[in-house]
Parts: C-alpha cells; structure tokens; sequence
RNA sequence: GCCGAUGUGGCGGAAUUGGUAUACGCACACGACUCAAAAUCGUGCGGGAAACCAUGUGGGUUCGAGUCCCACCAUCGGCACCA
C-alpha cells in the first residue's frame, strides 16, 4: 500500500471537520492557547504563516493527549489600511472586500488541519466586536484617559494618515515605507502613560522572550533624576527641564528649549523674533528623518536668559531641534562640559563651557575641556557640592531644590500617550459627539455600536479628516445628553484596537450584554500565546494596557494577558521576508498537493528553531516526504503481524527512547529535534523490522506521538492498526526508563583529554572493572608506565592523565 | 553610539550539569534494481597519506571546553540627539 496523501487528507479533512478532536467536557481541565490572528489580505496565505499555526496546534493537541480541552481559537483582525486603500482605488467598499478575504483566507488556514473552535470566530470589523472596541473606549473616556490635544503629529504624506510612534519608527511610516513628516492636527489620546509603571513592572513575572521583554522595558524607558525649574529673567515665567544628572547643575551654561515648547515664543525678545519664527518653520517642516540624521547641531537664541538657581548666573535660553519636543519637559539645561550633544552645541554657537566633574585628581579644573566628559568623579567648581562624587551630589542637589522650591526628584519614561485617533474610515468610529452646550458627550451604551456607514467616496482628505466627515446625515445628530443639534465625532480608531483586547472576547464571543461573562473571564484566561516579534512591542504593549485597565475597572479579575508567550521566527525565501505582495513566497496549496498537509506541517518544524527566522528550501521538504512514506511503508508492512509480534528487548527500547526524546524535545520547545526523534525512531524500527517484526503496542506509541505532528497520517495510521476512531481519547504515553539501560555501554578512553579508544562492557561492570579493561585497551598508547591520575565520568569514559 | 542575539561540514542544523563534535535532513558520489530514466534501496561523505588538526580569532580556567571566563572580529535584530 502507497502513501497516498491525497486520500488521507481528503477522507482525514472530512472526517474531523464533522468530529472535531477538541471536545469540551466539564470533566476535563480546561487551557487556552491562543496564536496571533492575522489581517486577512485577499491575497492568501503562504508557507510563513503556517508556522505559528503548526506550532500552537502541536502544542495544542499534545494537551489534548495529556487529557485535557483546550480552548484554540481563531478569528480575523479585520480593520485595516489595504482594504480601504482597496476601496480607494476601486470603490469596493472594504466590508465587501473583508468578507471575501476572510472566506479565502478560511479556506487556506483550514487547509492546517488545526483543531480550532470555530464556534468562537470573531473579526474585529464585524459589529457585534467593535460594540464592546467602543464601550471600551467610552469606560477609558468617563474615566479620563481619553483626551484630545493638539499634536505635532507624524504624518505620513503618502497614505494621509496620522501615525504613531509606534507606527513611524525610523521616520518612515509602517505600511508604506514613505519618509513621515510632522502636521498639527487635534488628535484623541489615550493616557497609556498613566500604567507606565505597571506595564514595567508586570514583565517581570511573566514567562516571555528575554528580548521581548526588553524591547518592551527600552520603550517604556525608565529613568530616574530631577525635575529643575528655571526662571526666565525679568518675567514671571519658568522653564522647567527634566535632568539626570542633576549633579551638574553648577556646569549649566545655557539652557535649549525644542523649538515646539509652548514658551518658545512667549520669552523671544523682539531682536530675536524675526530668527526664531524662521527657525521654527524650519523645524516643522522638516522630516523627521532628516531631523534625525542631520550631523550638524542647529539652534537660534530667543534673546532671553534665564537664572541658574544654583550659581544665581544668567544663562542664555536657545531653541534647538536637538531637543524633542515630547521628551521630558521638552526642555534641557545644557551642560556642555558633560554631555556630548551639549559640548558640540556650545562649540558652535560659541557658548560657555564649565567643567563640573574632575575624573581624577590630575586634572586642571579651569583649563578648557576639548570633549565633554561623561564618566564619575569628584565634583568641582560647584559651590556647597564640591568633592561629592555625583551619586551624593544628586541627592545634596535635590535636597537643595526642594528647600528652595524650584525642582525635585523624579521619574521620567521614554513612553509617550497613545495617539489613539485615524483620519480613516475602515476603522471602529469613536463612539463620542460634540456638543456645542455639553461639549463631548459618549453615545450611550445602549446605543452601542455606532455603525460604520456606507460611504460614496473612501478618499482621505487633505485636511486630515476622515471620508466620515462629508457624510452629514450620519455626522449630524442629537446631543445624547441634551437633544440638541450635536456632531459624532468623525475620527476612527487605530487598527490597534480591536486586537487590543480580542483575546477576551474568545471567552465568550456571543454575549449580546456583557464584554464578557465574569464566569466565562474566570475559566478562559490565556494559558499560552504565540506569535510573530513584529508584534512584540505595539500590540503586545497595548493588549496589557487594555487588560491593565480592564482590571481597574472591575472587568478582569488579572492584570496581564499573556503570563506565557513565546515568539516565534519568520520563513524567510532567498534571505528575504515571504511577501505574497513582492511575490517572493512559497504557497501552501502548492505543496499541500505535492507532498499533502502533514508534510508540510512536519516541514515547517523541521525547518529550524521554532524561535530563529529561517529559510525555506524546496529540497529539504523532499526529506521530510521520504520520512513519510518510509513511515507508511513500516506500518503497512508491519501492521499485520503486530499483534503476534513478540516484544523485545530492542523494540522496548526503541519505543522508550522515542517517548523520551519526543517529550522532552516538545517541553523545552526543540520542536525542529522533535521532527528528528521521529526519524532516528522510524529508522530504528526499520533496522528492527529487517530481521523480525514490530509489535503493536509499539506502533501504537508511535502514532500516539505522532499525532500532534501529522493528525491525518497518524489517523490513518491507527486505522491501520485496526483501532477505532479513537485516537485523541488516548493518553499521551510514558517513558519506562528501566528500558533505556542497555545491557552494554560504551566508555571512551582518553589519554590526558583526548580520546583514544572505546571499549564496551556490560552495564553493570564495576569502575575497578572498567578501568582495568581500560587500561588494558590502552596500555600500548601510554606515554609513561603509570599514569599520574585516572579520571572515571560512570558510565562514560576514563581519563589517563600523565 | 547603546542594548540584545548569533558565529559548528558544501547547506539547514544536533550536541543533559563541561565528558566520543558534526545527530537528523539536504546536496553530492558510488553501487543495486532497470533496456534506460525517475522512484526506491544500499554504501560513503569535516580536513589530512599519516601522525594529527578542526566548532569566528587570540588568550585563560580544567584531567577534559562548541559549552565557563577575558579580549577582539564578523553578521543579524531592536533602539537611536531620550538630556
């Protein structure tokens, strides 16, 4: 009998789409395991986007042998920039578009053979969703971390779009890759700064990458210091700049403002107006991109001073693109003497430099510095803190502030509010209208969702409104608290939203009254999650916000989503990212008729560590196939006779050794090995089968384990062994390790480290023993008569050392 | 610049707490089967004639180092004027 795929997966496919394996029973422990969904692009799937899936549905079903349910979900992050860029070009409305991706992309992710809940889909453009994506949003607003505020925006001129950070990394903007400029625009924000403390401090407990936990850490960027306020000379008014070296106050020559800090303008002097308002324009107008790769330092001065209120000195205060705008306070006292940027700053415009900190006791004080020097050392020049070292000279400074009143310590983090709203329409609309006696007022709850309506034109406009904007009978409508004449607000939210908190809703996906259930919160809770590191920043730094929040207000009985998570690597083709839209991609369809579904489920574990990117290569799937069907032949030429089959010595430990090696392959996530345990073990039995049979509680194992890895073949496989169609009731086996023990055992004999001979002996040879046959065996290499020491590793290898 | 990771055959990659480096697979070569090819099966496959030498480079610790320590080099990823 052939290996004929294409009958496994056909008779395989059917029989479990109308059996699922995953059946929920009250007696059963329940899990949750969950992967990221995906944005589903008309385009399809191709092999990369397996990965993930394979992996968590082997996981998934391995669980499910150990005798439990586990709840996998699936579901469709629907919202999103091509659909409507789709819509743009051809008028498609983007529902219409989404709805037929979602059914191809099914099909495809179908085609896996996971064992997902389809009772428990859910797509975040669908209104039943983003109902619960707007009482979110309302319950952060009543609770005033929604707010609005003029922002210098990025703004990505290609899509007309507001980004976030987060969305504009490296001054390009995330979809398009076009180079981001700044617009001011009045913008909804989401107070995410608010949890900046507790998002730091959750990743500490929980079960994730190092790196990701890391990149998460450096974005939130902690960093401790001084909050110092300088007044401006002759006004009443104060700059105020964060520092962390407030041990260098006395060395503060000047002050930089960033050129969009709300006092820019107000302490320019006259003389100085006419230079400033054209630095300024400068500056918005300029990429960031450019901003940040300019070499050359550029400022102006305001013509106002300010009062250094350690030296009582008049400073001078300049305007610098150096400075961001939205870090700290946007404003520094610059120390040149000790801070690179400031030292080339104040070599340019000729300003004073002081040094503050001596490295050792060799150095002259007053002589000019030729570089700003960054390091520890004893504090000169510097009145009450002098021969501190800048530890104790920090703190003598904060005391000093705060007895005077103009500063203190404080924290400050790189963590910046959540730009929140999109001048988009496929996006949840913000459920809030603008009234002109009550000002912004949520749309009631009950009258949740507010419906995205059809629109004629899907064109963003320049003016950075959403296409909602021109839509009056949808935009004009009564003040929900007053019953006025009021406007919806016409923004839309981020494509972040929905999959902020989607994993919740798989809880409990058709609840018409609740966000979720408190009962079905308290049984589904992410047991594991598993995705792509492009998304190990944003969303995963959003879903815990959302959670976070969620807990405040009483919704979750727990503060992070995810207390396991693990990333898994990209497939790469020709050393570059699979891309159905650059056609550099492998299809599954293709292989799947090829080599069938299991193949390639096998392949993509085999293809390298779960957690590192790696390559496909057409020839090595060929591998995994021949794995197949020699596979398939050993069962349908052993199948027969394993019932009468005896049991030997070799068949146990064949079987033991790949209970062993599967189990522990799969719990320290080798899975790449795992595919190799099954290899060695199928090239064993092999070798066993050449002289006798295998018996059927072997095989039996066998297609237990395999399972996970290849549900179809090993279900076609039990058949074969002439089970019933019961092989997700069986438990997952247990390695006998009484089994493993060998009646002989190699030991390795080295003379002073290096291997020279072997010799085997029985297992229960004493040491005496070994080393006398040892020493036997290799007596003839020995340099000298006696060696000076023996080494003996039981049941491994003796040493001679001389 | 800062942070993190990774360097092992022609290639993807294996190597419990330091204990036979190169498992498993690909590619390749030869052989069997065949009129022939494909498929399949079998054998070989780091270098070297050998002694020996080989896990990015140079040191160190150790009886013994791919694994631990120090210093470099290279590649990749993240952040990047964060005061």
């Amino acid at each position: 009998m052939n290996f004929n795929h294409h009958l496994i997966d056909k008779k395989w496919q059917k029989y479990y789409e109308d059996n699922p394996v995953n059946q929920y029973s009250d007696e059963k422990p329940s899990l949750y395991y969950l992967v990221m969904f995906p944005y589903p692009s008309g385009k399809g799937l191709h092999v990369g986007h397996w990965r993930p899936y394979v992996i968590c549905d082997v996981l998934t079903r391995r669980k499910i042998l150990e005798g439990n349910y586990v709840m996998q979900p699936f579901g469709w992050d629907s919202f999103g920039l091509p659909a409507e860029n789709y819509a743009v070009q051809t008028g498609v409305h983007p529902a219409d578009t989404t709805r037929d991706s979602i059914k191809i992309f099914k099909t495809q992710v179908k085609d896996i053979g996971a064992a997902y809940d389809w009772d428990r889909e859910i797509s975040t453009a669908d209104p039943e969703f983003y109902k619960w994506t707007q009482w979110i949003f309302i319950q952060m607003f009543k609770k005033g971390l929604a707010y609005e505020k003029d922002m210098h925006l990025n703004w990505c001129p290609a899509c007309k779009v507001v980004l976030a950070n987060e969305e504009a990394i490296g001054g390009e903007c995330e979809r398009c890759g076009t180079v981001t400029t700044k617009k001011q625009l009045r913008q909804w924000m989401l107070r995410i700064t608010d949890y900046a403390e507790e998002l730091l401090q959750g990743l500490e407990e929980m079960d994730w990458p190092v790196k990701v936990k890391k990149m998460q850490q450096e974005w939130i960027g902690k960093s401790f210091g001084a909050e110092i306020g300088f007044k401006v000379k002759d006004t009443d008014k104060v700059v105020t700049v964060f520092t962390t070296r407030a041990d260098t106050l006395f060395g503060a020559t000047f002050m930089v403002l960033s050129p969009e800090h709300d006092l820019a303008k107000a302490i320019t002097t006259p003389g100085q107006r006419e230079a400033v308002d054209k630095y300024c324009e400068e500056a918005s107008s300029k990429s960031s991109i450019d901003r940040m790769a300019a070499k050359d330092k550029t400022g102006v001065f305001t013509g106002a001073y300010a009062v250094n209120p350690a030296t009582g000195k008049d400073i001078p205060i300049w305007l610098a693109d150096y400075v961001l705008a939205d870090y700290g306070t946007g404003a520094i006292m610059a120390v040149p003497g000790h801070d690179a940027r400031d030292f080339d700053f104040a070599k340019k415009y000729c300003l004073d430099i002081r040094r503050v900190i001596a490295e050792n006791d060799n150095v002259d004080v007053n002589a000019a510095m030729q570089e700003a020097y960054i390091g520890d050392g004893r504090i000169v020049n510097s009145g009450f803190i002098n021969n501190m070292n800048v530890k104790a000279a920090q703190d003598a400074v904060a005391e000093f502030l705060e007895e005077n009143g103009v500063g203190r310590k404080t924290v400050n983090y790189k963590l910046r509010d959540w730009v929140f709203s999109r001048q988009r329409y496929w996006g949840e609309p913000i459920p809030l209208v603008h009234c002109d006696t009550c000002g912004v007022v949520p749309v009631p709850e009950e009258q949740l969702p507010v419906e995205l309506p059809y629109v004629e034109s899907y064109q963003p406009t320049d003016t950075g409104e959403s296409p909602l904007a021109r839509i009056e009978s949808w935009v004009n409508t009564p003040c929900p608290a007053c019953g006025a004449p009021g406007k919806r607000e016409t923004n839309t939210m981020p494509n972040w939203a929905g999959s902020s908190w989607y994993y919740l809703r798989y809880a409990d996906p058709k609840n018409h009254n609740e966000i979720v259930s408190s009962e079905a919160m308290r049984k589904w809770k992410c047991d594991f999650y598993l995705g792509g590191v492009e998304h190990a920043v944003i969303h995963l730094l959003y879903v815990r916000f959302y959670t976070k929040f969620l807990y405040d207000i009483g919704v979750l009985d727990y503060q992070e989503p995810f207390p396991r998570f693990f990333c898994n690597g990209m497939v790469n083709l020709n050393g570059k990212k699979m891309s159905k839209s650059k056609g550099n991609y492998v299809s599954p369809d293709d292989i799947i008729e090829k080599y069938g579904r299991d193949t390639l489920r096998l392949y993509i574990l085999f293809i390298g560590p779960p957690e590192a990117d790696s390559e496909w290569d057409d020839n090595g799937i060929d591998g995994v196939y021949r794995f197949m069907t020699r596979a398939w032949r050993l069962f349908s030429e052993t199948a027969k006779n394993a019932k009468n089959t005896k049991e030997t010595k070799e068949l146990l430990y064949a079987r033991n050794r790949l209970i062993k090696d599967v189990t522990d392959r799969l719990d320290s996530f080798s899975l790449n090995t795992v595919v190799s345990a099954f290899m060695e073990g199928i090239n064993r039995l092999a070798d066993i089968a050449k002289t006798g049979g295998v018996d059927q509680k072997t095989l039996e194992t066998f297609v237990i384990l395999f399972a996970p890895f290849a549900p179809n073949t090993a279900s076609e496989m039990w058949e074969l062994l002439g089970k019933n169609m019961d092989l997700y009731s069986q438990r997952w086996p247990e390695c006998d390790e009484k089994a493993l023990v060998l009646d002989e055992k190699t030991i390795v004999i080295q003379i002073n480290g290096k291997v020279r001979e072997n010799i085997i002996v029985t297992s229960t040879a004493s040491k005496e023993e070994i080393v006398e046959a040892a020493t036997a065996a290799a007596k003839g290499r020995f340099p000298a008569d006696v060696p000076a020491k023996t080494i003996y590793v039981p049941g491994k290898l003796v040493n001679f050392v001389f």
